[in-house]
RNA sequence: GGGCCGUUAGCUCAGUCGGCAGAGCAUCUGCCUUUUAAGCAGAGGGUCGCUGGUUCGAGUCCAGCACGGCUCACCA
């Protein structure tokens, strides 16, 4: 049979000719000695006369990477994602079946390599092979060695190629899973208790956002996908948890964006007898030991910014709509940020987006974030916020319009998100009847009427205070990416188009 | 959802004024026992995203659609 001029089907013709010459193309296990990163951490130091003196045989398995045949020898590298290692086969030195194995290697196969470590001319650390086994087929090739894979949308839609074949986006993970390990670890050494709340829920609160709706088929009952974690958590701050987290997904129905993910990450944590300055401190010691320790400084570059975690700020809400205000524009005077008429002409002065329904809260808050926002680059905390715009919140005790609540801007991205937790059942439910008649203005990321919450909160829960930090956002942050999506492993895209089963059945067809 | 941009070989990309579909890597064949973007000689490989239109002739011009990127809107 002649070799087929398709890459697929070439390849699809080099399993056939491995089975037929008694090779499983699909064994079960390799037996290794290393991992080839293992491999490299030990033996990296060691010279070529040491290690002549001290032959090491070693067996190690990964990726075909590179492939150099040299006549009757060759040399390989496997990677195992993170290192790789060279090996290298001569005919005078392996068994038949390697030997035949080696020639009919691709990339991308992976494989298992059997040796003695020595050094090459070129000072290579090198296993030079007694035996090698096959221990899985590449039937799709690889993207090209040098350039890689650059699209962006195969890159998302095929993650396992974009990690097979670019180190930085390995790294990237590999980091995001130090920031989750680090966040555990700091809140379990302070006593918080992780745990576990529905994702499905009747009533979708703890949020402005708009849910996802599912069925559930057996009860004939449509639920929400949940936006926040909050209720629950604070439910179980009553139940008498003093310190509770949990760090999970959340849903929330609105559009992409480079920040923007429909399913996201969130770690929400409690706090009993404590307010939201507790947490500010909290925060501050907490994401600076984060950036540390993932990232080995203090000071991090992002895009073209440096960012420094030794100098974090805090302003007051309206402090930083002043000292942000655009110079080209009349900055509004002492008593402006109070009445609605004054705070409409500023918004519309700034071009800050506004429904005429809007109170004074709301005019204020979407002036800071058309103001301020921006220009939150170095870690910073605003606090003291409209009481409109917070209805979970504690209002401050000199002032009702405005509540005990901080969120923390990074690079011009909200990143964290915290109050003092309103426990009064008769405010809260003033509070969400609040909301129900912004909802009924036309305002559908509204809070919804929670019963059970405020029967909750009438059982008497201690004063608490909240926080909500978005992890891909952080993580954004210390991996210097742009887009969420580099963040998220498997980033929503539309379904891919009819061509998929085609190139699959190519694939599968088997001979 | 709006605006702008993109889609050509497995990958990364050229393709002029509308006139035979190109390169590098990868692949295949031959040679090559310390190479490493190995090397030398040769060869094969295309639904130019899809559907229409204009034209003697469309990868190229026009329209619609699909997918993606950036951006605005929405949000965290």
């Amino acid at each position: 049979m002649e070799a087929p001029t398709n890459l697929v089907a070439q390849r699809r013709f080099k399993l056939a000719e491995l089975k037929r010459r008694g090779f499983d193309p699909y064994p079960h296990r390799f037996d290794f000695t290393h991992s080839i990163t293992d491999l490299r951490a030990s033996f990296d130091r060691l010279t070529g006369p040491e290690l002549e003196t001290r032959p090491e045989r070693v067996r190690v398995c990964g990726r075909v990477m590179s492939l150099r045949p040299q006549g009757k020898a060759g040399f390989l590298d496997l990677s195992d994602g993170e290192q790789r290692i060279q090996v290298y086969m001569r005919r005078d030195k392996v068994d038949d079946a390697s030997y035949d194995l080696f020639q009919l290697l691709d990339l991308g196969d992976i494989l298992g390599a059997e040796g003695v470590l020595f050094r090459t001319r070129t000072n290579e650390l090198t296993v030079l092979a007694s035996r090698l086994q096959h221990l899985s087929k590449n039937l799709i090739p690889l993207p090209e060695k040098w350039h890689g894979l650059t699209d962006v949308e195969t890159r998302f839609r095929q993650r396992y190629v974009d990690l097979i074949v670019n180190p930085e986006v390995r790294a990237v993970f590999a980091k995001r899973s130090r920031i989750i390990r680090e966040i555990r670890s700091f809140l379990d050494s302070r006593g918080y208790l992780e745990v576990e709340t529905p994702v499905l829920q009747a009533i979708a609160g703890g949020a402005l956002a708009r849910p996802f709706i599912t069925h559930h088929n057996a009860l004939d009952l449509d639920l929400y996908l949940r936006i926040a974690l909050e209720l629950y958590l604070k439910r179980l701050i009553v139940g008498g948890f003093p310190r509770v987290y949990e760090l999970s997904r959340i849903f929330r129905n609105e559009g992409i964006s480079t920040q923007h993910n429909p399913e996201f990450t969130m770690l929400e944590f409690y706090q009993a007898y404590s307010d939201f300055r507790d947490l500010m401190d909290l925060t501050e010691e907490m994401i600076t030991q984060i950036v540390e320790v993932v990232t080995g400084s203090r000071t991090v570059t992002y895009q073209d910014q440096v960012l420094d975690f030794n100098r974090w700020q805090r302003y007051s809400l309206r402090d930083a709509i002043v000292r942000f205000w655009p110079e080209s524009v009349p900055a509004p005077a002492g008593d402006d940020l109070k009445s609605p008429e004054r705070l409409r002409a500023l918004a519309r002065s700034v071009n800050a987006k506004f429904e005429l329904t809007d109170g004074p809260g709301k005019l204020l808050a979407a002036i800071f974030e058309e103001v301020a926002e921006p220009h939150l680059i170095q870690p910073t905390f605003i606090y003291d916020f409209p009481t409109e715009v917070s209805p979970l919140s504690k209002t401050k005790p000199d002032d009702p319009e405005t509540v005990e609540r901080f969120e923390l801007y990074i690079a011009g991205m909200e990143v964290a998100n915290a109050y003092s937790e309103l426990n009064d059942p008769a405010e809260q439910r003033a509070r969400f009847e609040d909301q129900l008649r912004q909802r009924g203005l036309g305002d559908d990321t509204a809070h919804a009427m929670d019963e059970d919450y405020i029967r909750a909160l009438s059982y008497g829960m201690p004063p608490t205070a909240g926080e909500g930090i978005g992890i891909d956002r952080l993580t954004m942050v210390l991996t210097n990416s742009r887009s969420i999506r580099e963040v998220i492993l498997f980033p929503l895209l539309r379904p891919e188009a009819d061509t998929l089963p085609q190139a699959l059945g190519e694939v599968d067809a088997d001979k």
